[in-house]
DNA sequence: CTAAACATTGACGTCAACGTGAAGGTCAAG
DNA sequence: CTTGACCTTCACGTTGACGTCAATGTTTAG
């Protein structure tokens, strides 16, 4: 497939694959004429790129991780890698926890009517920032 | 407190603090010398802010969504903020959910060798890009 | 032949969340 | 009175992930 149907079929613009290429995050073969030409597998190579980036990831760590599952590569650091993803959902895990204190705390603000002024209601949170 | 303490207490720097009340996030009196003075729950939305930011919530976003806490706000449309945090919370653990299965099919890959070329073995995963 | 739709490579613009000076006022200590 | 720590407001620089425009080539439809 070419890029323009790519795109069509990931949600992510041109300018984006061209950019994820420039980065290493995918690859293309050319056609005769220079145009890119993808296989079926960069569909999912495409969004798993997107899923990552929109979790906070950046290019730099994903040319380190997609080869792994993208590429006709070699284990050597992935494992290393893996520990990275983990890492990152662990961090994601934590934050969505934090989150969900503050909104707890916002509730019972709401519903509660604990003092608007004075203690606000957050500054004894147990789980404050790092 | 003055700036540099509010700094020193929550970590973020005198920059950041002054684009934080830059884009409405936190308040200050002034000091008749025009010296920013901060009450002691500043520290706690200051915190909240650090939090959702790290969470990756733009400023956009809390400069809506923090008064319902911070200031001496009534409710009005907090009923709404709380709904878009609850939104937020929601958006990550989709992705924290996403990104397991990535990390699972990752592991799938390198433990039980599934073909490097070809199928890659994300392609067909159910939970894919909106 | 010509227009339209698709592709190419630059290369500059943007936006957020600050960093990093510059140029200066304020205040307690010596 | 001067040094130094602290504060003030500009205002430009930075990084990442693209948007957008320019100038050009290619292929398909009429």
């Amino acid at each position: 497939m070419r890029i323009g149907e790519l795109s069509r079929a990931t949600g992510a613009s041109t300018r984006a694959l061209r950019y994820y290429e420039e980065q290493g995050l995918i690859r293309s073969e050319r056609l005769p004429n220079g145009y890119r030409d993808y296989g079926p597998e960069a569909v999912g190579v495409v969004e798993f790129v997107q899923d990552l980036l929109a979790a906070g990831l950046s290019s730099r760590v994903l040319r380190d991780v997609v080869p792994c599952v993208g590429g006709g590569h070699e284990s050597t650091a992935c494992s290393e890698l893996l520990t990275m993803v983990q890492q990152v959902r662990d961090d994601l895990l934590d934050q969505e926890r934090r989150i969900r204190a503050r909104r707890q705390a916002l509730e019972q603000y709401l519903t509660g009517r604990r003092s608007p002024r004075g203690s606000t209601g957050l500054t004894g949170v147990p789980g404050t920032s790092a």
